[in-house]
DNA sequence: GCGCATATATATCGATTTGATAGTATGCAT
DNA sequence: ATGCATACTATCAAATCGATATATATGCGC
């Protein structure tokens, strides 16, 4: 399942131009597949190519005219395909929590950034869950899992966050560091590695 | 935070071939950064040419000589840069979540199978994590909150699925694959916010 | 009236990442 | 004896990311 296949996969709900489309990977989806204008007015050119969607310009005083794609048949077919595969897969990529393996290397201080800046960020996102419901009235069940989906794991993340907050940036707010030595003046360049 | 930053910071452990990191991209980082050889190598060779790391090759009778990198003190340097970034992000990419966005264009029974193997890849998530623990006597704290987020995570999802995986099968087991009406007011809603 | 942000719309471009593949040797199990 | 796993290296096309460019209109504060 690719940026392709979602950009089907969202047609199936009405003609839509890249940037209706934009919007959609922008809100709904953002918090589990994200998309750029670089990924998706390549999708629909290709898809177009393929006879998976089909086209029509609606010209516009003043803007560039809108480019509105419409699922084909044969798209429909393909995404009932596409969505045939039993195992779909789900990754993460985390900086934030690359960033706290390396905690150890890092001052108490900017460990302690880190962890507040996700803590506002994941408040963030479950307004963002609280705004997706207040509107769910005409929602698939598929959605209605979905955004339950990122609000159970919001909330997880910030109750784990919070949990073990204190034995990551507890540790003395200074003295011997690990590794994060501020005077070059004893250097390791001795390459001391094991 | 890219691969390259990656790999400099496992390198802070002690000098490693391509080969030992992406061992370790496919271990301990694998539920949260993974990554191939597709962009380790390109990432130690950028790194050797901007002198953060160094390279000694050992050769082997039979294989390929081992490549071995050292971080440099520049290389450290830069690394203590990286992390020095107050707001590192966290992206989900996961096809399992969009196929199940597109539940109503599915038939029940292949909801059913996709919700039944994520909950088989969680479990081996699960023995993963236990497998970590089992050695994790030398283990620094950020490796520690890590691998605990990681668990708390899959737990947090294992328990969703489990809770909501009716709500999205539960039609009759047998049925068009085309997709259904939604049924007005069942009472299985619940907003559990808990 | 001026500058600025935001919204409507299109699209491209370099850099990075993905996923598969290739090569070459040892050793182990069927 | 054949296939498979492990140990090493490495590359390539395709997909994706993130930023940017090009227009115009509307609204907001100063």
């Amino acid at each position: 399942m690719d940026v392709k296949t979602v950009c089907l996969g969202m047609l199936t709900d009405g003609e839509a131009s890249g940037y209706d489309l934009k919007k959609q990977f922008e809100s709904t989806f953002s918090h589990f597949f994200a998309a750029g204008y670089g990924s998706i007015y390549p999708a629909l050119s290709s898809l177009l190519a393929d006879g998976l969607v089909d086209c029509r310009e609606i010209p516009q005083d003043g803007r560039p005219a809108r480019k509105v794609y419409r699922i084909t048949e044969a798209g429909r077919d393909r995404l009932r395909l596409a969505l045939d595969e039993p195992n779909p897969g789900h990754k993460v990529r985390s900086e934030f929590l690359a960033t706290m393996y390396f905690a150890h290397l890092m001052s108490p201080e900017q460990v302690a950034a880190v962890l507040d800046n996700r803590l506002q960020d994941l408040d963030r996102y479950l307004r963002m869950f609280d705004e997706f419901e207040r509107c769910s009235g005409d929602w698939t069940d598929g959605m209605r899992f979905v955004c339950g989906f990122g609000r159970a794991m919001t909330e997880a993340t910030i109750a784990y966050v919070e949990k073990h907050r204190d034995s990551l940036v507890a540790r003395r707010t200074e003295s011997t560091p690990e590794q994060h030595v501020r005077e070059p003046a004893t250097t390791m360049t001795g390459h001391s590695t094991q």
